[in-house]
RNA sequence: GGCUGGGUAGCUCAGCUGGUUAGAGCGCUGGUCUCAUAAGCCGGAGGUCGGGGGUUCGAGUCCCCCCCCCGCCA
């Protein structure tokens, strides 16, 4: 059997994080279980490179862009071998075979008549590299998303008539009802279809980074939109177009996405396919995003975790086991180094590690170190029995990409061990000089360590491999079949003396996260957007220019009204007259060090441009500057009284 | 504003088509063994299952209303 996994590849706006290596963790941990079950397995990563913002991070660095794209694509790829991570493939869209399969397909589409060219006119953001209808821009024009200025762009543009494939799509959710993981996504997908399509853009003319359209439309002005060129990567990462060598570990089993990205995947990508006349794929896996200590991540803050730094102070498998097992597929999750440490604490050192160790002490005092299946069975057979009814049960959770019940399952394997141990006391049976039976009890052990360490291969491949290691075996597709499928047990062997593989953590080892800056009002619970392209693009050096600094608007208001919010000890509920038609209403958490009274009349600076939020169920329209410290908090104020709605800068 | 999903032990969550004393892991706590990484094993405390009303012999599980949270859309 086949088994093709794809992660999205990432795009070369910033440096890997958290997110990334999430997505490409779980990919890696499915292509490696399909190996060590026996079937050829393609894993593909790789780097997303085209497009205006590349273009002009370039620029800004005065560097070639392709050498920029060079760089960047590079980190990505360092960082995956330095986690050890087993693609067969990193592709990049600036591959020559890349851009000749997206022109072939181009030209398929165009044949078929989904692709026309008409013009495109609308508010286009530069920064998202997306056209908005009049309707969802924000005060003055500005982008709904990142809340930067738009401009009015008409441009000639080729479309792709996605608005064709709305029932075909539909009727393919309806009959796949796995086809988009997990469910809670696929009614979202489901809903916005039914909403109606309309056909997409598929070309720009106002920048040039990226695939030309086929050479006999004679078109050089345009170049392929980033979403067709960046989603093609699947299939011409296979030949598609070119050399069509490996087409068939088509179609992919499982894309993993982001869920942001997730819309692209499940509706323009599959169009794209149904247009090629390519069959979809079996599956696309929505994860979620991970926190930090509850919080969004985000540079300004400076709490964004860096998976090599985590790696480096807990060990990158120890990391990795808990991302997998901490957080059920699509949902959020939260790292914090005290979830992190408590979770290789009470089951990587506990329950697995200190397992082997209890076997290493008893074979070595009573055995010299051989241990012998023979009598397992005998004196066994019901834990035996036990541990393969939970084996046999996990392969389901992997295949529904549940990591987390799969290892949740898994560990029931380590209790019945320790179980074992104490309900048949070695140590008692050896005064008794019933050495057979201590023995068969270690040798138990022994295997059901080996079987489990066979199927945690693949979220901790070289951990693993050093307990196969120290319990005389391999983790091979063979040994996978010997003690898991045919549920064989381990030869004679001499187990080797190895130091503790977890030692238990008592201290965090990595510096906490700076405390989150002092804001007056923060969207809490707002979601990190991990894998968003919208994200600013932040030089190498750290500086911003003043085009960036401007694109916030900071405005002077006056306090017309203050009250406190009910049920909150923080929050103060504000009306600021920001020379606007009306004021805003403005929820700041500021009640600890200013009473409500106090602030009507007075003066204070504003956020004008802030994507609004909902804090405690109250709309909040912007945001009030402050400064923090030990001694409390102060809100930046004009020195002199100015007009309501003077902006700052 | 529209549409999903959800609100269950301190925390994270399981509880299918309604049915005996509401479960798990972690945390806390009492006990116990000694092979072991102050690990293991046994036991315990902790919940008016968001609020209110209704259907039913019986509701966390169905219906209605309300409150709150996440998400998608506008």
């Amino acid at each position: 059997m086949k088994n093709y996994i794809t992660t999205p590849i990432y795009y070369v706006n910033g440096e890997a994080h958290i997110g990334h290596a999430y997505t490409t963790f779980i990919a890696d941990s499915l292509a490696r279980y399909s190996r060590l079950q026996g079937n050829e397995t393609y894993f593909l990563t790789g780097t997303d490179e085209h497009g205006q913002k590349i273009e002009e991070a370039a620029k800004k660095l005065e560097k070639p862009t392709q050498q920029f794209a060079d760089e960047i694509s590079a980190t990505f790829r360092n960082l995956w071998d330095e986690f050890d991570i087993s693609y067969d493939q990193f592709i990049r869209t600036t591959d020559e075979s890349h851009k000749k399969g997206v022109q072939a397909a181009f030209s398929k589409m165009y044949e078929n008549g989904d692709i026309y060219k008409d013009f495109y006119e609308g508010n286009y953001c530069v920064s998202c590299e997306t056209f908005f209808p009049e309707s969802q821009l924000m005060d003055g024009g500005c982008c709904p998303d990142c809340g930067r200025a738009t401009t009015i762009l008409k441009e000639e543009s080729y479309f792709f008539r996605l608005s064709k494939y709305e029932k075909p799509l539909l009727e393919y959710y309806e009959a796949h009802p796995e086809f988009i993981l997990p469910k809670s996504r696929r009614n979202e997908v489901i809903s916005f279809v039914k909403g109606g399509l309309n056909d997409l853009s598929v070309t720009r003319t106002s920048f040039s980074w990226g695939v030309h359209l086929p050479e006999s439309l004679n078109e050089p002005k345009h170049v392929m939109y980033v979403w067709l060129d960046a989603l093609m990567n699947y299939v011409t990462a296979l030949g598609y177009g070119s050399d069509e060598a490996k087409m068939d570990f088509w179609p992919a089993n499982v894309q993993l996405v982001g869920k942001d990205i997730l819309r692209f995947h499940a509706i323009y990508w599959p169009a794209f396919l149904m247009s090629l006349g390519l069959p979809l794929p079996k599956h696309i896996g929505a994860h979620g995003w991970w926190t930090r200590d509850g919080e969004k991540m985000s540079k300004s803050k400076g709490n964004v975790v860096d998976p090599r730094e985590v790696a480096q102070h807990y060990g990158a498998e120890n990391f990795r086991y808990f991302m997998m097992r901490e957080v059920p597929f699509g949902q959020d999750g939260d790292f914090s180094q005290r979830a992190l440490i408590d979770r290789m604490n009470s089951d990587l050192s506990n329950d697995l590690g200190n397992l082997l160790n209890r076997i290493i002490g008893m074979s070595e005092k009573y055995s010299d170190f051989v241990i012998d299946s023979v009598d397992v069975e005998k004196y066994h057979a019901k834990e035996l029995n036990d541990a393969h009814t939970i084996l046999d049960s996990l392969h389901t959770y992997f295949y529904e990409l549940q990591l987390h019940r799969f290892l949740e399952e898994l560990w029931k394997v380590f209790t019945i061990g320790n179980k074992a141990i104490e309900e048949h006391a070695p140590w008692v049976k050896i005064k008794e000089g019933r050495n057979d039976e201590a023995l068969a009890t270690v040798a138990l052990v022994a295997n059901l360590l080996a079987k489990a360490s066979v199927m945690l291969h693949s979220i901790m491949p070289s951990t693993t491999a050093k307990i196969a290691d120290a319990l005389g075996f391999e983790i091979t597709t063979e040994s996978y079949n010997r003690l898991i499928i045919n549920k064989g047990l381990l030869e004679t062997f001499t187990i080797k003396k190895i130091p503790p593989l977890f030692p238990r953590v008592e201290e965090p080892l990595m510096q906490e996260a700076p405390k989150a800056m002092s804001e007056a009002s923060v969207p809490k619970v707002e979601q990190a957007k991990m894998e968003d392209k919208k994200e600013t693009t932040v030089s190498p050096d750290g500086l911003i220019t003043i085009d960036q600094f401007f694109q916030s608007s900071i405005k002077i208001g006056t306090v017309l009204a203050a009250e406190e919010v009910p049920k909150s000890s923080k929050l103060l509920k504000l009306h600021i007259d920001l020379g606007e038609e009306s004021p805003r209403q403005i929820i700041a958490g500021i009640r600890e060090y200013y009473s409500a009274e106090s602030l009507i009349g007075t003066q204070v600076c504003a956020v004008a441009n802030l994507k609004p939020a909902k804090l405690m169920g109250m709309l909040s329209e912007g945001m009030l500057l402050a400064a923090k410290d030990s001694d409390g908090l102060s809100l930046i104020r004009p020195e002199k009284t100015r007009k309501s709605g003077s902006s700052v800068g």
